[in-house]
DNA sequence: TATAAATTGTAGTATGGGCTACACTTTGAC
DNA sequence: GTCAAAGTGTAGCCCATACTACAATTTATA
């Protein structure tokens, strides 16, 4: 979510809000995958689907969409992979992720309020507020 | 933010995200309308569509969504106005809005990082969340 | 008071997330 | 090897956000 489309492009139909809420929506089904590749070594659309509470359908659809936006790749019948880039975005989710639960924990929230409040917040720290994350924690030990 | 439609209404074609970002949308659109009111005096189509960085027809549209929620009322060419629920409304988000710049601010991120990152933030902060926010600072002083 | 400028409203279109229903492969069990 | 179950894909629909283009009203000015 770090950079907006430039000026003169297709941004002129890309609202801020829009933009941060389909980016987010990416950046959940890379982290998805690069999950389910790491631990069940395949990503399919149904495990993907059930595990955000979607309906395959939605998954496939958000995976054609991750192919376009040059993060996956997929062929019929045969699960979904990442692109180099598309792990990339994964890593930095993930890390990102960590960073903001920790700093909620750190705070006083509960762990369990943590976790899913993070879910939601993650894709709206900048990556000034996340260095000040880290080094807040780095501070605190 | 704080409930969802119960299972058996229309919640079925309403994800969680699309609940949330839309419930975003008219927390933004209730605060705003209150601060220009408050400051102005009025709230017209144009200058909401002007501070939110949209079109006045996406203003207008929204504010139609925001009465058919019961949170405003407006008459053609006469401005908007925030019902009781709307006014409640609004005072949530400005108190939970500045509650996290203040902490974002505490955490060492820069005043100008926080204001913008507490837009995207602040509508998944949970009831949780925040009372761990505002006992931080108390503590904190 | 006319008339031009600004504001407001409406229509039509695109993209995106979500869904159900139905069709088509693969897989797995006999 | 057949056939049913599971998984995958496609089509068609809804609603929300957003836009541009055009129409209507209000306001301000000559």
């Amino acid at each position: 979510m770090e950079k907006l489309p430039a000026e003169g492009t297709q941004a002129r139909r890309f609202g801020k809000t829009r933009f941060a809420q389909s980016t987010a929506v990416l950046e959940d089904y890379a982290e998805l995958i690069a999950d389910l590749l790491a631990s069940a070594g395949e990503a399919r659309p149904t495990d993907i689907a059930r595990r955000l509470g979607v309906s395959h359908a939605t998954a496939i659809k958000t995976i054609a969409r991750l192919k376009r936006a040059g993060l996956a790749t997929a062929r019929p019948y045969r699960g979904v992979f990442l692109t180099e880039k598309g792990h990339a975005l994964a890593d930095r989710v993930r890390v990102r992720h960590r960073l903001v639960v920790d700093v909620l924990r750190a705070l006083g929230v509960p762990s369990e309020a943590a976790e899913a409040d993070a879910e939601g917040i993650e894709h709206h720290v900048s990556e000034i507020t996340l260095k000040a994350f880290a080094q807040f924690l780095k501070l605190r030990g």
